[in-house]
DNA sequence: GCAAAAGTGTTTTCATTACACCCATGT
DNA sequence: ACATGGGTGTAATGAAAACACTTTTGC
């Protein structure tokens, strides 16, 4: 396999889908391009990849210069390549999908972006570039995932109530949940852990406050266990 | 996001975990290095894409040139970016896995492949580069999505005995399944088509043939069915 | 005292598992 | 006649689904 130099005339960049939810809907964080190829249109955060840096490094490095956050949920969904995807030459992109607390978020300035906000995901309608096809695909690799994976956690405050969790699911999933059968599972699964705390003022009886412990959850695995909703 | 020159200068390369089925044992098409870096390895196959060559089409030219063989089941895996992965110089690559029959092939010779052989899984130890990582990671994609999705047929000829798809099903998955649940489960699916062909010269009463039904499969899916085994 | 969400068990239904014998063929 | 794998049904078990009322708080 010869390697002349014809053939390091690639660029490959990343783009990463990062959701957040609010509490009700599930939402995805979008630029709007200031500058051409496609100025005005909504687009997904990423970036080229430097020579010597690392794929998820680079996936990173969008996330934390858009909103300030480290230490991430960042998943590889899929690689696009069509060779007419970019107008500027052959641009192959990784995409990633990243889950954040919402309330985390500070964002950013940045230099090609005019604006950047929370979409939420049904009212995106197109993006710039294939960032629509790339969205979808990652949307539809969370719901597969979040089903046999922890990583809904990833979403919420470090405390959440169960109703918040529940609300979390249902707007993944897009189905609405049965509250008793709900709580019986992802209770019966040990990996939560309650707290005494409860909430404060709120109009009704308040709720218990719980938090995800992967403590719990890697013992439950070594005992033959499997997440699944 | 500019785009000077200096981006273009990445090479990038698909591999292709080539899995067929011998009756036995699951199997994997590797191919001896020749050249350096890491001659007389072996390795998967795998080329450079060109510059106007989408991805997929890439994979399936790796395969056709090596197996003589079109419409093949291909499905995306992973892209793998590490800094120091490749010793000449960055190079991504994007991992593919097929599922062929293994009857099909004509192997032809290669100019960078000493020699090509079908592997057993479990014999394979050291691969060039990361590849060995890039077939582990393939594997368990397989072994994940065999069990939802009606991919397993490609690896069997197209008439096939349940006790063939059977065997198929317990060397991916490695584990050993009951006879009568499962050809309860496939058969009750209704995704198979009965043919009045019997097996010949066997020493043992002989069995029917029976092959995927495509067509069956997806009125099954219409009515909301879900392939699981 | 009323509105609003939290919290809680039981029954029914369905899918999965475990399990053993007769059948058709070649030698 | 015997060795070999093909083919078949039922009972027990466990998981998922359906379902309604009481509790605690703020106003």
């Amino acid at each position: 396999m010869p390697f002349q130099d014809e053939f390091y005339k690639s660029a490959f960049s990343v783009d990463n889908v990062i959701f957040g939810f609010d509490g009700d809907n599930l939402k995805v964080l979008l630029i709007r391009r200031k500058h051409d190829p496609f100025a005005g249109y909504w687009a997904l955060p990423g970036d080229i990849v430097e020579q010597d840096q690392d794929l998820d490094k680079g996936a990173l490095k969008v996330l934390e210069q858009l909103t300030g956050i480290q230490n991430v949920y960042l998943e590889q969904v899929h690689t696009f390549g069509k060779v007419d995807r970019h107008p500027r030459g052959r641009v192959i992109t990784v995409a990633y999908y990243s889950l954040i607390n919402i309330d985390d978020v500070n964002i950013r300035p940045s230099s090609f972006a005019d604006k950047v906000e929370w979409k939420e995901i049904r009212s995106i309608e197109t993006l710039a570039y294939d960032h629509y096809e790339i969205m979808d695909t990652c949307l539809k690799r969370l719901r597969r995932n979040v089903k046999y994976r922890p990583i809904g956690f990833e979403l919420l405050p470090k405390k959440f109530t169960l109703t918040e969790l529940q609300k979390l699911y249902e707007s993944i999933l897009e189905k609405d949940l049965d509250k008793r059968n709900f709580r019986k599972k992802i209770l019966s699964m040990n990996i939560l852990q309650v707290h005494s705390e409860l909430q404060q003022g709120v109009a009704h009886r308040p709720a218990k406050f719980y938090s995800f412990d992967a403590f719990k959850y890697e013992e439950a695995k070594e005992n033959g266990f499997n997440f699944e909703l």
